[in-house]
DNA sequence: TTATTACGTCAGGCTTGTTGACTTTCCAAT
DNA sequence: ATTGGAAAGTCAACAAGCCTGACGTAATAA
C-alpha cells in the first residue's frame, strides 16, 4: 500500500525513498510557499484597486517590451477577453502603451511607461527580496535543484514559452 | 545597476551570481510550475463541477482527520463565509462528514467518507504522478534543495503551519 | 476579391474570495 | 446561576478574474 521508490543516489549514501507521504510533503510546499510568494504584491496591489491578473501583464510586457496581444495571451494562458478588461484599466491608468504594430499593422505591440515600469519594479523587487532571502539561506546547491524541479515538473508547452523567455542581463 | 550578489558555494568551484535576472527566473518558474502543477487537478475537478478550493479542503480534511472548522479556517487562510459554501457541496454530496466535537461540543469535526478519499486520492495521485516524475528527472539532490528553498520562502507563520502538518508515514 | 488574422468589445455566467450582521449552541468564569 | 465569549452556520451584497459566445473592424494574405 505505502508505495515506495528508491532512488539510488549519485554518492551511493543518503538513499531517497519517495514514498507518497515524501510526495504530499512536496506538493504542500508548493502550496504554501506559493500563497508566501505572492503575499508581497497582493498588499501592494490592493492599495491601488489592482490584482494579481495586472501584476502578471505588467510582468511580461516589462519582460518582452513590445510583445504583441497574442503573444501575452499565449503565455498567460487566459482568453482575450480577460486579458482585455485588465489591459484596458492598464492602458487608461497610463501604465501600459499600446502602439500599432510595426511588422503588422494589425497587430498591438506593448510597453511600459515609466509609470507602469516603476510599478513593476516596486511589486517584482519584493518578490525578489523573498526569492533572494530563500536562495541565501538555502545555499547555491539549493537553488539549482529548486530550478531544475520545477523546470521538470512543467509540461511540454509551458516549458517551451519558459525557456523562449529572454535573458535580459546586459549584453556583454 | 545590475543588482550582483556572489554567493560562495560549499565546494569552491561554480560560483553562482544571483543578479536580479536570476531570480527573475526563480520568480518565473514559480509562475509557470504552480500552472502545471494545478493544471490536472483542475481538469478533474472541472468534470465534476467542483474548484480549487474544493480540492485544498478535500487534501487538509484527508490529511488530518477529524480536525475543526477553525483549524481548516486557519491553514486555508480564507474566511469563514468563503469556507463554507465550499464544505456545504462538499458535505451535501457526501464526501465529507461533520461530527459534533468529541473535546467540545461547539466544534465541528471533519473527516472524509469513504466517497470522498476516493476523490481525494483521485486527485492527488495525478499530481504526486507529475512531482515523482520530476523528482526522478532531477535527482534527489535537486528534491532536497527544491523543498529546501520552498521553505525558506514560508514565512514564519506559515512555515508553522506546514510542519505542523503530521507524517502520515506508517507508524513503525 | 475573398478569406483569415488580430484586436476589441458587449453580454452573461461561474467560482472564490471579501464585509457585515445576526443566530444558535455551548463552554467557562465570575 | 448568570453572563461573556468562542465556534459554527447562514443571509446578503459585492468584486476580481476567470469563462463562453457572438459581433465588428481593420489589415494582411491568398
Amino acid at each position: 500500500m505505502q508505495n515506495k521508490i528508491g532512488i539510488a543516489p549519485s554518492g551511493g549514501e543518503n538513499l531517497l525513498f519517495l514514498t507518497d507521504d515524501q510526495l504530499r510533503r512536496g506538493i504542500e510546499a508548493m502550496f504554501f510557499a506559493y500563497r508566501a510568494f505572492t503575499a508581497d504584491p497582493d498588499l501592494i496591489l490592493a492599495e491601488m484597486d489592482y490584482g494579481r491578473a495586472h501584476h502578471r501583464a505588467l510582468h511580461f510586457v516589462n519582460r518582452e517590451p513590445g510583445l504583441t496581444v497574442t503573444a501575452l495571451l499565449d503565455v498567460l494562458g487566459v482568453t482575450k477577453q480577460s486579458l482585455n478588461r485588465v489591459l484596458r484599466t492598464l492602458i487608461d491608468d497610463g501604465l501600459v502603451e499600446s502602439r500599432v504594430g510595426r511588422r503588422d499593422r494589425r497587430e498591438r505591440q506593448l510597453f511600459l511607461t515609466d509609470k507602469g515600469s516603476a510599478l513593476e519594479r516596486r511589486l517584482s523587487e519584493t518578490q525578489r527580496a523573498r526569492m533572494r532571502a530563500a536562495y541565501r539561506t538555502a545555499g547555491p546547491q539549493a537553488v539549482a535543484g529548486f530550478r531544475q524541479v520545477l523546470e521538470a515538473m512543467m509540461d511540454r508547452d509551458t516549458l517551451r514559452q519558459y525557456k523562449a523567455l529572454k535573458d535580459l542581463t546586459e549584453p556583454k
